[in-house]
DNA sequence: TTCAATTCGGAGACCGTTCCACGTTTCTCG
DNA sequence: CGAGAAACGTGGAACGGTCTCCGAATTGAA
């Protein structure tokens, strides 16, 4: 009657010993194939822990050896990139024996801290950081324990390994595309990134640098044009009125991120601007909402799953013993959809020119 | 030189109460706020605690006591439905110890039976199922072994608490909106869901039925007609083929989920109909993208927030040692935007009527 | 045949906590 | 004032694995 009494004990590497007539010491063996035990006995032993349906005690395992788990930390699932990217790990993780528990810590600093913290006193055998945004030093530091991958920064250090996306490169492409197109007037949306500190490498960072190389290199370097506020819907609302409701009004606008992308198609809807015949709209990330029907947003690709694959097997590599620090770089994309085409015909000449 | 020679030990209980001078059991005593500790000795603890930076090794408690750690296993964290539920676990958990872990299973009920034991093997101190799609009878057994809140399936059972939206009231919000515009022929798009064995109550079947008889109370059970398809983009789009490209299309229709949805859109598009001139499109779920302003989408909302809150103090409570099984249902509402209104004046009137 | 090398299996310490049992003080109250 | 109860602190046995020896048995070489 006791209201925890009938739930049963678990069975024990103790028991598949007894009832293999072995050592515990030998089960352990046959369990992380170890060296040191005869067909025979892995047979006898194999068959004990299939008949009582044993399963090691995964944080027991922990206290001495590995927990066979690796920790994702991340912002938001709502974000649909990191969906990608956590695709990636999967599939590279799917075979082994390691199990992805993913943390969603919100966008403090402080709560991005106690998650970090959280998986490493949970014996995570690997971190994988996407974005991060609490202070480098308590992921350097963080890293110093636990074998770890940051996904997104474009900082490296001999703790951690890196993973990133040309984002440069990535801006290059967008402004190319529209200049392309005829446009001059671009404007970008990006954010300040409250992302803790120390980083200097943030993505939307190196983003900013390329847009304004890109514009230099057309000769448009005078015409750049860059609203802050946050990568979200909201964010990209604010920035859309700032934008499109301004005297100069930009043909085109890049926004730094496809959700923002969605807040200054709502600017856009109030303001009576059409896009893309009054102006052209760019995002980045290439997200799934990108592509639906209603949507088709014009977008640059930065291979997700790529990403968090090669996030998995540098990680694994790390646990393995590695400890050389490896940055790899992907490249994206440019994905043509309805958003972007040529520019309006100016409405009235200025004068001159 | 040695790999991993550099990686601190971390400090322990029993370099606390060396430092502090006591045991370690009184030191376990303060962490865990147990009965029998003078606040002197609370003071010393404490102030040893902090000052070496001790953080109690989660995997070392779970040997013997809890964790603090709840797991929560869905599908994909590609469904925004389940964004706002975790919001509502978080927000519930953020300010307890606990913390939250997500394991993403994919759809394959070997995997997802597979990260149910995971969890079970790394000792949570209890498990959020969302809309599990293994067994009911691996779900019951897991429930009898680890405190376990079902959110979705409509199937109560002794060993779990359970989650639902009611969703037979919400498929008739829908129709009798749809009546209510002028609406007859209003088809539904819903899903096998090949959601393991032994569930009776998934959601997708409960909103079938009350789509069925909400037709039926207004007298159209003769117009009911329901495609069935996977519960995704692409099945959303091969649904909204089936339907529209028809000889009696359907004037309007209900997608049993908000990603479905945006494939009847893409259908649409290929076919050259407009939303809602020529029919008109309901989701399901009020996910973050129908609210998208390039989408707008007519949605049902249920609360997910809400959903995700009531099952964490559901299951906080189970930890505690509750032991009768409870039911909470959540009132869903309909979200009224741009994609649906009057159906379109019929093309030409068939003879007699 | 002898002795070293190799292979196999087991004993038992250890990981960092919890928690039970028990001893010592300090209250409470007749 | 004394006895019983409550409060407080400690020692040490778990928990379920891993992993380092160690010894016995087998094999190989001389």
């Amino acid at each position: 009657m006791a209201p925890t009494s009938d739930r049963r004990r678990r069975v024990t590497i103790t028991d598949v010993a007894r009832h293999a007539g072995v050592s515990k010491s030998a089960v352990s063996k046959v369990l992380r194939n170890a060296y040191g035990v005869s067909p025979a006995m892995r047979e006898r032993v194999s068959a004990a822990m299939a008949e009582l349906d044993y399963r090691p005690h995964a944080a027991a395992r922990g206290m001495r050896g590995r927990t066979y788990t690796i920790g994702v930390l991340l912002d938001n699932i709502r974000n649909a990139f990191f969906a990608d990217i956590l695709d990636g790990v999967n599939t590279e993780l799917r075979d082994g024996d390691y199990q992805v528990l993913i943390g969603a810590a919100g966008f403090a600093e402080e709560d991005q801290t106690k998650l970090a913290r959280a998986l490493v006193d949970r014996q995570m055998d690997g971190l994988i950081l996407i974005g991060p945004g609490f202070p480098r030093a308590e992921v350097l530091r963080t890293a110093a324990t636990v074998p770890t991958v940051v996904i997104g920064h474009h900082d490296v250090a001999e703790e951690h390994d890196s993973v990133v996306d040309a984002d440069a490169l990535g801006a290059g492409l967008v402004v190319d595309h529209l200049v392309g197109l005829g446009h001059r007037r671009i404007a970008l949306t990006s954010t300040a990134g409250n992302r803790g500190s120390g980083w200097t490498g943030t993505p939307e960072r190196v983003q900013r640098r390329g847009y304004h190389e890109a514009m230099r290199r057309h000769g448009l370097g005078d015409l750049a044009r860059v609203a802050m506020t946050a990568f979200s819907e909201e964010g990209g609302y604010r920035a859309g009125m700032e934008l499109l409701a301004s005297a100069e009004r930009p043909t085109a606008v890049f926004a730094g991120a496809d959700v923002a992308a969605m807040g200054v198609f709502r600017a856009a809807r109030e303001l009576g601007l059409r896009i893309p015949e009054d102006f052209s709209l760019v995002g980045y990330n290439n997200t799934a909402v990108a592509a639906l029907a209603p949507v088709r947003l014009t977008s640059v690709d930065q291979a997700g799953g790529l990403m968090g694959a090669t996030a998995a097997r540098l990680l694994l590599e790390r646990v393995e013993g590695r400890t050389r620090s490896v940055l790899m770089t992907v490249s994206p994309t440019l994905v043509h959809r309805d958003t972007t085409g040529p520019p309006p015909p100016e409405p009235a000449g200025p004068p001159g020119g």
